[in-house]
RNA sequence: CGGGGAGUGGCGCAGUCUGGUAGCGCACGCGGUUUGGGACCGCGGGGUCGCAGGUUCGAAUCCUGUCUCCCCGACCA
């Protein structure tokens, strides 16, 4: 993409309502907009971003055998009575409308009920399991206080998969091979140093469910670690877990962290509940197992600003980065432009994603423009490299 | 929802205490000089001070109400 073209700019101002480092810099950069308190616009750059993390979640999700689907944001509220979750008693966070007609609505918080139901039409045999289906959705909470930046807000992108099994062991072994999979995310993400799974609770079926916490100051968990043992336990359940498994909480540091996915295994509570069933091999109505899995999709971005920047900018990994190289044109002489636009066309046409700086500012705006945005190669076309006949490249944390 | 802070050109701020009809930096436009780490000089456009009401000859400034934003807490299937 060339520079030129694109409508979104950087400041040299940071916005003063903002205190989060990743609402900050996403917006400095201009990868976001901030449209009221918990809801921003994803601009081009910070939609390449939300892409590319996608990407990731999308190919680990195939290559467990999930489905991609995008459901409905409007909801009806008589499938979330069956579960008693339409109530706001229940569920404190709802956003409810209503049509020309005065039914009520609800804007999608989680997709269960309505998955659940749906599924009525497509599972009948125990033939049709286990099914995984997935999506990526812009979940509406009503949260009464967003906070954070991106991390908190009242309307994410959230991927949320959820898995339906003829037996607790199918279930069980389909659970394992997700915490697999969210491992490999988050591993390509440049997280997997400071990611760890968590036992937590929310489990209707097991005594723990569990979560994927990240590192990071900005989060608004606390867990209890053993880097050793590689044992995380969630500040709220840390008396039964440290029993359960037998540890001695002595030996435990206490780290603040994000949650960047979660997954529970739901048993047969909710299909049952809402009577979504099927015939076993006998022909007889059984049960269905019920798996639901979320990875916070633009949570994990802000988590990946709060964990990687400097004191010039961002600095994303490559994977997520939304190029890989700032090809920094210096001057305009005709034959250094010439030179910029065929390395350009010539990247790619290699499958190299390049921010083409062809702007007509200076280069210490442009270097600082590279810093900021935070890619992860930057490559110099100037009169100098005319001369010499090589680019100049610099990784992003190089030293000069 | 409780506590604290803040709303003044697109962004960052000063001015408010001690009412006299708005100023600076960035950004933007024009001209010129510049051109390897956010250049410099000159000229110029843009706000009526979150909103509503009140006090006053006169309100960004005082009073009342209200909306919004940020932080801490509570909350977070």
């Amino acid at each position: 993409m060339r520079l030129s073209q694109l409508f979104t700019k950087t400041s040299k101002n940071v916005p003063a309502d903002e205190t989060s480092k990743n609402a900050q810099l996403l917006i400095q950069a201009g990868y976001v907009y901030k449209e009221m308190a918990g809801a921003y616009v994803y601009l081009p750059l910070g939609l390449m971003v939300v892409e590319n993390i996608k990407k990731v979640v999308r190919e680990e999700m195939n290559a467990i055998g999930s489905n991609e689907l995008i459901m409905t944001g409007l909801q009806r509220k008589d499938i979330w009575e069956k579960t008693g979750r339409w109530s706001d008693e229940a569920v404190d966070i709802w956003f409810k409308t209503r049509l020309q007609d005065d039914t009520e609505l609800g804007l999608g918080w989680s997709h269960e009920e309505p998955i659940v139901e749906m599924l009525k039409q497509y599972i009948s045999s125990y033939k049709d399991l286990p099914i995984s289906l997935y999506q990526f959705q812009t979940k509406m909470r009503n949260e009464l206080r967003a906070r954070s930046g991106i991390m908190r807000g009242r309307e994410f992108v959230m991927k949320d998969m959820y898995s339906f099994h003829a037996s607790a062991e199918d279930l069980d072994a389909y659970y394992d091979k997700t915490i697999e999979a969210y491992k490999r995310v988050y591993d390509r993400l440049g997280l997997a140093d400071d990611t760890y799974v968590t036992f937590a609770s929310g489990g209707a079926f097991t005594k723990f469910s569990h979560e994927f916490q990240t590192i990071c100051d900005a989060g608004e968990d606390v867990i209890y670690l053993h880097r050793g043992k590689n044992i995380a336990i969630n500040e709220e359940v840390i008396d039964d877990a440290v029993k359960e498994l037998g540890i001695n909480r002595d030996e435990l540091e206490k780290v603040k962290t994000a949650e960047v996915g979660n997954i529970f295994n739901f048993g047969t509570q909710k299909t049952d509940e809402m009577g979504l069933r099927f015939a076993d091999d006998s022909g007889n109505p059984s049960s269905i197992y019920m798996g639901s899995y979320g990875i916070g999709i633009t949570r994990v971005m802000g988590v990946i600003v709060e964990k990687f920047s400097d004191d010039k900018g961002i600095v994303w990994p490559e994977v997520v980065a939304p190029a890989k190289v700032y090809l920094a044109l210096l001057g305009d002489a005709p034959e250094v432009v010439k030179d910029a636009d065929a390395l350009y066309e010539q990247l790619t046409r290699a499958g190299v994603t390049v921010l083409y700086d062809d702007r007509g500012c200076r280069p210490g705006e442009k270097f600082a423009d590279a810093d900021l945005l935070g890619i992860p190669y930057r490559v110099v076309v100037s009169s100098k490299t005319h001369e010499s006949g090589a680019y100049e490249t610099k990784g992003r944390t190089a030293s000069e």
